[in-house]
RNA sequence: GCACCUGUAGCUCAACUGGAUAGAGCGCCAGACUACGAAUCUGGAGGUUCGGGGUUCGACUCCCUGCAGGUGCACCA
């Protein structure tokens, strides 16, 4: 009995492999789409029969009937074998095989492996492009999607195998820094300065953005600063590099909270001398045109793009994203070898992906190039609870600071109120984990194309899909092998184990089998909350086996076999959980 | 005007990209702690999947169309 660590992949091989050996009609066109089932029906469903006898005008149920028949005795031995409704083959894992499964992948390595092989992922070099606040400004509630989405996944990536590259794209070379030099010439105040620069460098693009909108003058001559800038003026570059340091300073204390390590920080600035090679080469080839004193790229196949142009050079001769993301495509595929790159940015810049990779396309084919997969991984705004984006009562945007410090306090509270007898600096850690744990969750359990709508109490409440409720869990298990002496997955405890019976044992062991289809799933959509639904619901199974079955009982191969499921329950929920990027405990 | 996203239980969301009787949480009702952590568990009520057509063995999912909300569309990123 092989027991393949993606067991839906293997049946699928399986009855492929019936299909050639039952002499089936175009064996080779059948696809057997076996999927996960709904519990009612058993733990594997093959779908394909039904459209493959349809389309050949056959009996479903006797194609069914044939493959079954036809399936070698491995898989016999591993599942029953059903055939249902108009032609269904339901496949319902032996506790045997459970059992043997869970011996098998045990352990994070084992894990990582069984993700890897077989994977389409490994050998490929993924950049995956996230987070990306522009300096200057402070990191606010709108920059948390992206860098808790794209940290997540980064991780998926990696595990599937991919050679994955973290690359924080910084806004450092917009036009905000002509408006904030031109302000920084007027209306510094050096006290503010050196007391908080982030802070003095806020106000000063506030100004120099209410001037420029204000008097054309003022943002003609800010234009002018950032043209100056771009043509390396040693003035206007030395402040640029103050703006730059202070911001990163302040970034790297938010990600280190969210747990964030990039590989580089290559921001726009890094692609200033890479930019004249895109504006040759997208007019040698034709792509790029003059037009109202800017070049830019038509589609012409496009509905849209046909007349909405993409802007890759102002007519004032100044870069803008689309130049640096052009060049930024180049370097990634030069320096990096990279096969694929994930942009994780807001739904509303749809238009500038489709054009940017649109223009990279034609642009590789034409000079030879091999042009990279490009994934536009969108999301949806942050709103607050009356359905509007999320601001402050006077209409700021909110802080990431202040957000993670309230989700802080809040779960500081709640932690006093649960587990008062913990000391109080375990209360903090305690809270730290969980406040940032929740934030991360909430946004990555939700589907990533929609709004996201921000709710403290949903998001602390710990009730329902909350990563409270999964740490939780995680907790109870570690509390359960420290009370019997014994270490999580230490083979000791678990020998002995007689065979799994009751029906929360089974439904259990039903859901730890599935999870590297959870992971898939999350990973080749690039969408966690595929992973977060199913976390849940292990969870939610492990609840209800603690509340049936005890593990603590006396008779010996009865608690190796829950110490057993106890065990793996804990390394995939705590495995799962870092991979969306969340930190576990061992009490809460 | 054109395009994209969204519309599912009172509320917040799922539904593995076309599969079987559309599922969870919150809230509501009824139960379970002198058993390993009750931040938990068990059960119940709650649905014209925005409307209308179509495609097929099968549609929340695909196509057409209408409605509602959001977003983007010439030099911000």
């Amino acid at each position: 009995m092989e027991l393949s660590f993606n067991l839906a992949a293997r049946l699928d091989a399986d009855l492929q492999a019936a299909a050639r050996n039952a002499d089936l009609a175009d064996a080779a066109a059948f696809a057997p789409e076996v999927r996960v089932a709904d519990a009612r029906h058993g733990d594997f469903q093959a779908n394909g029969v039904l459209g493959y006898a349809k389309a050949r005008k056959l009996n479903p149920r006797a194609v069914a009937e044939k493959l079954a028949a036809a399936l070698g005795p491995s898989v016999r031995e591993m599942c029953d074998i059903a055939i249902a409704g108009p032609g269904f083959i339901n496949f319902t894992l032996r506790p045997a095989a459970l059992h043997g499964w869970l011996q098998r992948w045990a352990s994070r390595a084992a894990l990582a492996m069984g993700a890897a092989e077989n994977s389409p992922l490994s050998g490929q070099t993924w950049v995956v492009d996230y987070s990306s606040p522009n300096t200057a400004k402070q990191m606010h509630v709108g920059h948390l999607r992206s860098a808790v989405i794209g940290e997540a996944v980064a991780r998926l990536l990696a595990f599937g195998g991919a050679h994955v590259i973290r690359d924080n794209h910084l806004g450092d070379w917009g036009t905000q820094f002509g408006k904030i030099i031109w302000a920084y010439r007027r209306h510094l105040d050096a006290a503010a300065l050196a007391r908080d620069p982030l802070e003095e460098f806020e106000r000063l693009y506030k100004a120099g953005h209410a001037a420029a909108e204000a008097y054309p003058a003022a943002l003609k001559e800010a234009q002018q600063e950032l043209v100056k800038l771009q043509s390396g003026d040693a003035d206007n570059l030395a402040i640029w590099k103050k703006i730059g340091d202070a911001s990163l300073g302040a970034f790297q204390q938010i990600y280190d909270r969210l747990g964030i390590r990039f590989d580089h920080t290559l921001g726009e600035s890094f692609y200033n001398d890479k930019v004249e090679q895109v504006y040759r080469e997208l007019t040698a080839a034709g792509l790029a045109t003059e037009s109202q004193g800017a070049l830019v790229v038509f589609h012409p196949e496009h509905p849209r793009f046909a007349t909405q142009p993409f802007i890759i050079r102002k007519s004032d001769g100044a870069a803008n994203y689309a130049s640096t993301d052009l060049a930024t495509v180049l370097y990634r595929c030069g320096h990096f070898q990279s096969d694929a790159i994930a942009y994780v940015i807001d739904s509303r810049q749809g238009d500038h992906c489709e054009q940017l990779f649109l223009t990279v396309q034609k642009w590789f084919a034409q000079t030879g190039r091999r042009a990279p997969r490009l994934e536009h991984v969108s999301f949806g705004t942050v709103l607050g609870e009356g359905g509007k984006p999320l601001k402050t009562k006077s209409g700021e945007n909110i802080r990431l600071k202040e957000l993670l410090a309230e989700a802080e306090e809040r779960a500081f509270a709640l932690v006093g109120d649960k587990s008062a007898d913990l000391p109080e600096p375990e209360r903090r850690a305690i809270a730290a984990v969980v406040s940032v744990g929740s934030v991360q969750y909430a946004d990555l359990a939700q589907n990533r194309s929609s709004d996201y709508v921000f709710a403290w109490d949903k998001m602390i409440s710990l009730d329902g899909n909350t990563a409270a409720y999964l740490l939780y869990a995680v907790a109870r298990i570690h509390s359960i092998f420290r009370k019997l002496g014994a270490a999580p997955g230490d083979a000791a405890a678990e020998a002995g184990a007689s065979a799994l019976e009751t029906p929360a044992e089974l439904a259990l062991a039903r859901k730890l089998v599935k999870f590297p289809d959870a992971l898939q799933t999350a990973t080749t959509s690039l969408r966690p909350h595929f992973l977060c639904l199913y976390l849940y619901e292990l969870a939610g199974e492990f609840s209800a086996f603690y509340a049936a079955d005890k593990v603590a009982v006396d008779d010996l191969p009865i608690r190796a076999r829950r110490l057993l499921l106890c065990a793996r329950t804990l390394l995939i929920l705590e495995t799962g959980l870092q991979l969306l990027g969340l930190r576990t405990l061992q009490r809460m």
